[in-house]
DNA sequence: TATTTTTGTGCAACCGCTTGCACATAATTT
DNA sequence: AAATTATGTGCAAGCGGTTGCACAAAAATA
């Protein structure tokens, strides 16, 4: 640890025979201070490569231009998309952003909100871990007044603001895709029910199920399937009860992709025989082979909204700001998973290509 | 914003009739505070869920336990599961994860590492964009003693702690790998040279042709191919070529993806006309068809091992630290796009099941 | 009992920057 | 020329904790 000695204003102050609260001054260009001086503290401070001490600064203003971001786990593509959206709109507005991961944790979800509500932060942009049922800390942020904003995975009980993408159009979208290619019989994997997300997803599989006069087979409905291994699980279970679907409509993509391969060994033809469309659009869903079916989420487009909503509720000095929620369209990504033989249909194009690092 | 008033060490003190000092050195469990008065003073912060304010503590006390971690893009595979690893050990020494993007830009790299130089950080773990050749912004980093740790593109010209891999072993490895399978003419996908990464993946290539006294033709090296785009473009160029390698050796899973599914629509056969190899180990090589042999990099442990090297930096009071390098050895994870048809080998599993968000 | 040592608290300066207010001096206005 | 206003700076009190040092009171030693 080298160390040199600080340079603060004060030095810049005794250089110039004046004092600190002038070179303060100064350097924020106020315009009280006269233009001469104004260029000499400037002129010294850029010779000595000086920078206003970040914790001395925001202690005095009460804020330190800092937003906290909670996620379940970073390196979740949908996750760590978000956030380079996040980051993206907060650097724009010289913001900073400092990440926690909960690990699915409610534990740890806990500890970290806590310790993000001493100053660190001067807002707060979560997605709940996926034990979080009650969110005593989420009362907390907002009994303290410190804006919060949610996205994808919310906390409905909380009064805060929230940036959503419409799962449940989503979820009917997919679903009247597969009934216009001539599926009816229609399984669906569906995610833990107490999540949001998961859980409008399979409301639209069975709303849209209904206005079809489709009959549901409850034994085609699968819960908690999201991972690759349940999703394999499920196929299984497909493939023992001799009855296949038309269709698997999964509320994600890994466990489409764990059921496609499980299938596939077992000779079943996609999707010929069993028609795919998994949520999520993950980038290799463009390059599966088959090309898997999904719902796009704009998770950059997320993080970006909710950035911009929070410094919003940030800087709003004088009104008391009234959370607002923010829904996106979901975006159908039809690929050849879903498209049988037999039916003709436009098919919509919407590859991204992605870069190697 | 609601903005209750704070509850101070000065409010708990007033409560208790005693002074700040000695309600601050009563939360710091200060042995020379009667146990009374420390539980009534621990109490009572309980009570009132005190949370001492992060910027006046570490303007205090002159350090604030957060790290800055910048990265060309978050949202690629490989740097969100170094943050995540960042993050997990940062987290459990109660550290705070800062996360900057440079977007592979040399001007906002700048301009994020200066803005992190005034006390917002204790400490940098960085990886350089790609448009960065200079580094005079990490110079004042290291002039001003500030601790900087570099993973994966590192600056080789700055004195700084490292953690890598073995790019030019895992080259190796995968080159050996190709030969042994019988492959002989083999093209290279290098990426760019002024990068360390590539430089190495590169020398790899030349080594091992060379040890083995294969011919080079310089017609199948590729400069700058990366991306799935110049990976198909690349391929595009050897199928005119109408001289087809009977292997690929390539820098990144992207680019040989791109060359793969080009190839693929020539009709060209994969492993057996053409074998490929990968480096990174994304996610979808394993259920990729053909599952693609690739380099891992083992990101998450770069991302523990960065963050674990730089809280010792920080830490180390005493003696002036001595910049470390961390070498980690890659693991060629061998798949079927390498494996051509004639020869057969113990085939290397260690897939990871990927969970679904 | 007198003296030394321990124990528990408080005083006050400080970390580096911000900002309301006061106050000279200079520029305008009557 | 006197009165008023504008202009440029400095004083000092924070922001909320931390910490070296001093100092009474209590305990231990002589």
């Amino acid at each position: 640890m080298a160390g040199k000695k600080k340079y603060t204003i004060h030095e810049i102050a005794k250089e110039l025979n004046t004092t600190s609260s002038t070179v303060s001054r100064a350097l924020q260009n106020n315009p009280r201070i006269s233009a001469r001086m104004r260029k000499a503290v400037q002129d010294l401070a850029a010779l000595h490569n000086y920078q206003p001490d970040f914790r001395a600064s925001s202690l005095a203003k009460g804020y330190g231009k800092t937003i906290g971001v909670l996620v379940p786990k970073i390196d979740r593509h949908f996750f760590s998309t978000v956030l380079s959206g996040i980051e993206e709109v907060a650097a724009a507005n010289t913001y900073n952003v400092l990440v926690c991961q909960s690990f699915e944790s409610f534990e740890k979800e806990l500890d970290l909100v806590k310790n993000l509500m001493n100053g660190k932060v001067d807002g707060l942009i979560a997605s709940i871990s996926i034990e979080t049922k009650q969110a005593p800390h989420f009362e907390h942020v907002v009994e303290k007044g410190l804006p919060l904003v949610f996205f994808d995975r919310v906390c409905e009980s909380i009064n805060a603001s929230k940036v959503l993408i419409d799962d449940y159009a989503g979820a009917c979208m997919a679903m009247e895709h597969l009934i216009k290619n001539g599926c009816r019989k229609i399984a669906h994997f569906a995610g833990p029910q107490h999540i949001n997300v998961y859980r409008n997803r399979t409301r639209g599989f069975y709303d849209i199920m209904q206005k079809h006069n489709l009959e549901i087979n409850k034994k085609l409905v699968f819960e908690n399937v999201i991972t690759r291994e349940t999703g394999c699980q499920a196929m299984q279970r497909i493939i023992a009860s001799k009855d296949l679907p038309d269709a698997i409509f999964s509320s994600g993509d890994y466990s489409a992709l764990g059921a496609i391969l499980c299938a596939r060994e077992s000779g079943i033809r996609i999707p010929d025989e069993i028609a795919f469309t998994g949520f999520a659009n993950e980038p290799w869903d463009s390059f599966f082979d088959p090309p898997l079916t999904s719902v796009d989420q704009h998770a950059f487009e997320i993080g970006k909204q909710s950035a911009a909503l929070l410094i919003q509720e940030i800087e709003d000095h004088q009104s008391t700001f009234v959370p607002r929620t923010i829904t996106l369209n979901p975006e159908l990504i039809i690929r050849k998973s879903s498209l049988k033989k037999i039916i003709t249909l436009p098919v919509i194009q919407s590859e991204e290509l992605n870069n190697g690092q």
